[in-house]
RNA sequence: GGGUCGGUGGCAGAGUGGUCAAUUGCAUCAGACUGUAAAUCUGACGCCGCAAGGCUUCGGGGGUUCGACUCCCUCCCGGCCCA
């Protein structure tokens, strides 16, 4: 494999999105200029069926390496998502084979809209199951031996939970050490990673050292906000996901509230930083941040899906929430005449229960063909025959009578 | 092992015999407004029922009582202190 060094894919790489690189950008500048074919991964929890643009991030990083030539690996924690990154206040429950396989059934396809796990240069799946699981008490021992509790318990959230009282099981101090084993067992020359796994990374670092006498590099990845304001999680399920529509992509990206489109176009677009820098200037002279956003959120969905999905994707919010009219593709349900309008929409998942139905048209979240409904006893009719029910802002669906 | 405090709705966290389907905040949902699924404001927010009302909830099980989230017993789980 020919590895390439292209100045300007290296800097993007050394800069865009980028928190932190161990122990220098300078010093991995010059193992990419060096024509070595590196090794790089980042390794995703399967802890949530959803990846999503946050990864998006480290997964295009991925690619740019893929492209120089390099070999990139894209790696699912199957076997540290049991155990599960500790979290800020509780400890996680332990995931079952069943909840991981489940969560990163579409994962490979998700991330292909990014990189290519074919070609001449296929990025490699793998899952650390294939070490971690084998590993007997002599190893896990001997990974022990190499740190000290001291130096696990920096970890911030660990010094939390034990000054707040809160409950820290044994088994959580093992995480960092079980991600840093995967860089050794990989032999990686690199390690691409959320800033939130810093430590857990460095960690990695010095057990790289220790048992392979082998540098690994670090890179930590900024972090975004989801559209609520919180940082994007898969357990949470708040985030964009690679694996949404065009469309609710685009949506989900607007409800971003406008003081993270910078940032939002920043991490999550390729629009060059001095472009960004003109948008952040115009709005500051008071052009409406709507504009921008609406280019934000179109760029992100364009990166994932394509231009075409995007543009689409813009029409449809335009026509649907500017305009407040009704998407071009609606999905159809048969429903029966007489049937309640309550019933009919729990079965179709617009409702959570009768009451949740019922709150709902109360409150006037209901019509048909913009015809509020009122009366919570309302049946469908015949003549409701390709007409559109439409629950709240955005849920639309066209009714075909059956009889 | 001993002592002590605690386990409440998606989360945080009130409530200490009836007025508790359970204060409040966050999240969620609906509406108004708008420049947007932003912000702000209003309302809803266990389930069944048109309603009256009913049903099931406050770690598990049992008990006391007309009546328990609240008292007692027991079991499970956790924090802290002592050993």
């Amino acid at each position: 494999m020919k590895i390439i060094t292209d100045e300007k894919m290296i800097d993007e790489f050394l800069e865009r999105g980028v928190e932190e690189i161990y122990p220098s950008k300078l010093a991995f500048r010059k193992k990419l200029m060096s024509g070595e074919r590196l090794r790089i991964y980042q390794g995703f929890d399967p802890t949530g069926p959803y990846l999503h643009v946050g990864h998006a991030m480290g997964i295009r990083a991925l690619g740019i390496l893929q492209k120089l030539g390099h070999e990139v690996i894209f790696l699912v924690g199957d076997y540290t998502a049991k155990v599960g990154d500790p979290d800020k206040d509780t400890t996680r429950k332990m995931l079952t084979d069943e909840d991981i396989e489940k969560n990163m059934a579409g994962w490979k396809e998700q991330a292909a809209q990014l990189v290519d796990f074919g070609g001449d240069n296929p990025v490699r799946f793998e899952r650390n199951n294939k070490w971690l699981s084998k590993m007997t008490l002599g190893d896990i021992l001997k990974l022990m031996s190499k740190v000290t509790i001291q130096q696990i318990l920096q970890r911030d959230l660990f010094k939390k939970r034990l000054e707040a009282d809160d409950p820290l099981k044994f088994h959580e101090l093992l995480y960092p050490l079980m991600q840093g084993y995967d860089g050794v067992a990989m032999e990686v020359d690199m390690e691409i990673g959320g800033a939130d796994q810093t430590f857990n990374m460095l960690c990695g670092r010095d057990l790289s050292k220790n048992y392979l006498g082998k540098e690994k590099f670090v890179r930590t990845n900024k972090m975004m906000d989801a559209p609520d304001g919180v940082t994007m999680s898969k357990t949470k399920g708040n985030g964009i996901n690679l694996a949404d529509s065009p469309e609710d992509m685009f949506g989900k990206a607007m409800s971003y509230s406008d003081k993270h489109i910078l940032s939002g176009f920043e991490l999550l677009t390729d629009v060059p930083v001095e472009e960004i820098r003109e948008i952040e200037k115009a709005m500051e002279q008071g052009e409406n941040p709507m504009i921008f956003k609406k280019k934000m959120a179109y760029e992100i969905v364009r990166m994932i899906k394509g231009a075409e999905a995007a543009a689409a994707a813009q029409e449809n919010f335009e026509k649907v929430f500017s305009k407040k009219g009704t998407p071009d593709k609606v999905t159809s349900m048969e429903v029966t005449a007489e049937a309640s309008i309550v019933a009919t929409m729990v079965s179709v998942g617009m409702a959570e229960s009768n009451a949740d139905a019922k709150r709902k048209i109360e409150q006037g979240g209901v019509s048909v063909d913009g015809e509020k409904i009122t009366d919570i006893t309302a049946k469908i009719t015949k003549e409701m025959d390709g007409q559109i029910l439409k629950v709240g802002k955005r849920e639309f669906r066209k009714l075909k009578v059956k009889k």
